[in-house]
DNA sequence: TGATGGATCAACCGTTCGGTTGATTCCACG
DNA sequence: CGTGGAATCAACCGAACGGTTGATCCATCA
């Protein structure tokens, strides 16, 4: 599955090839001080965006066994975001442990990442050892949490997070730049009773009862960028 | 967490020595490593917050003259911002340069930095390269601007920053939670009439052509929160 | 193979929005 | 003391939006 001079197994004190997400060089930098300064975690590659990230998932896969674990931010600049990244992980190449990290732990976002199937969600103020371990535990296939995170979820207790097609995200991306529901038709090549359709869908999956709102809490739920 | 044997004059090709405020130790680490990489730039001490970052340059000015560059990130989670720092930098630490790092690059973050004293702004997607070069060129007392944010502060081409009243910021507040006019008219006792009214000046002012439009553009200035 | 879910489209209808014009009050600034 | 900006309100109208129902096509999946 992976570097075959060290182990075909995956025990658990073998060396753990790590794929780094972030947009941002110095975070880039900074994850992989801490994840390489124990020893038994190495990066492997680092992408800047979902697409990079996606690309680098399927190269080192063909050639190397592919990441044991990817270290993603939860936002990636312009493009679509981490936990985008995340679904779209999960769709084409299952298995891959991912642990989203980000600078704010708001409850949505926490449930988002986790629905999109992230085995992992770490602020950046988490230590170096918490990191270390959170990757550990990914790799292993477990839910990693930190106790202050996992309490405020869990303890709200709701419902499921629905999930958006990538139709709808598209739509929703359209919507945030003010686009009328005739302009989103024209540049998707599509009608505008289908954008109404999506639109529905989209307002009934949030929750909310307008396209300013759903923009809203799209992008408080990093489901767009922004 | 220096070296003494490398220089104390503060030649142009002396080591530069820095102080590092950020409250994620992971991008403090990136940070560190980025800025150690070429060699001529060593990373003197930490600080996580605002006070911290005070303490630090007092005990360093008393024993060893001082960092001089201070590298700042303009958040610093709970307690005073990195805006905030710096102005008490300047009052009681006169002389000290202080690059503030951001992650994004909102034209009144940028202004609100520049008008506290700070010797340079930078994203935090920036190069390597060019984080080190702005650090050298704070540390000469220059003040440094990438590009494409100075022409934006500057008002290359477009206009000025039109600002909008508190009125026009409460009314994009509710627009931001997807009210609709009747909903935030009687949420500010007023009528829908006054709330058109607002609504148009805003369109204006932001050169949007809707409401879902202008609390994007909102956001992306950090007019409103989130 | 039937079921499911995504994406596409149509027609209808009431509500809301956006644009415009014009007006009044209040306060700050010079 | 006038000027101007901010905030308030009214009335009108066409355009855009949101809700609803129902339909087709297609891929995936049990």
């Amino acid at each position: 599955m992976r570097d075959s001079t060290l182990s075909d197994s995956t025990l658990s004190d073998s060396t753990l090839r790590i794929l780094l997400v972030d947009d941002h060089p110095v975070v880039r930098a900074g994850l992989r001080a801490v994840l390489e300064s124990a020893g038994r975690l190495v990066v492997v590659d680092e992408a800047s965006t979902a697409a990079e990230a996606l690309a680098a998932v399927d190269r080192l896969q063909s050639t190397d066994g592919g990441p044991d674990v990817v270290v993603m931010d939860i936002e990636l600049g312009e493009g679509p975001s981490g936990i985008e990244a995340t679904e779209r992980l999960g769709r084409s190449h299952q298995g891959v442990p991912v642990l989203i990290v980000s600078t704010y732990g708001a409850v949505s976002d926490v449930q988002a990442a986790v629905s999109a199937g992230a085995l992992g969600f770490l602020l950046k103020d988490a230590s170096a050892a918490e990191l270390r371990d959170a990757v550990s535990q990914a790799a292993a296939g477990s839910l990693v949490l930190p106790a202050q995170l996992a309490r405020r979820v869990l303890g709200g207790g709701a419902g499921q997070e629905p999930s958006l097609s990538p139709r709808e995200i598209d739509i929703l991306e359209e919507l945030a730049r003010g686009r009328t529901n005739q302009q989103i038709a024209a540049g998707l090549f599509i009608s505008q009773a289908t954008v109404k359709t999506h639109l529905n869908h989209i307002f009934g999956k949030l929750g909310v009862g307008n396209r300013t709102e759903a923009v809203t809490v799209a992008r408080a739920r990093h489901l767009i960028r922004g």
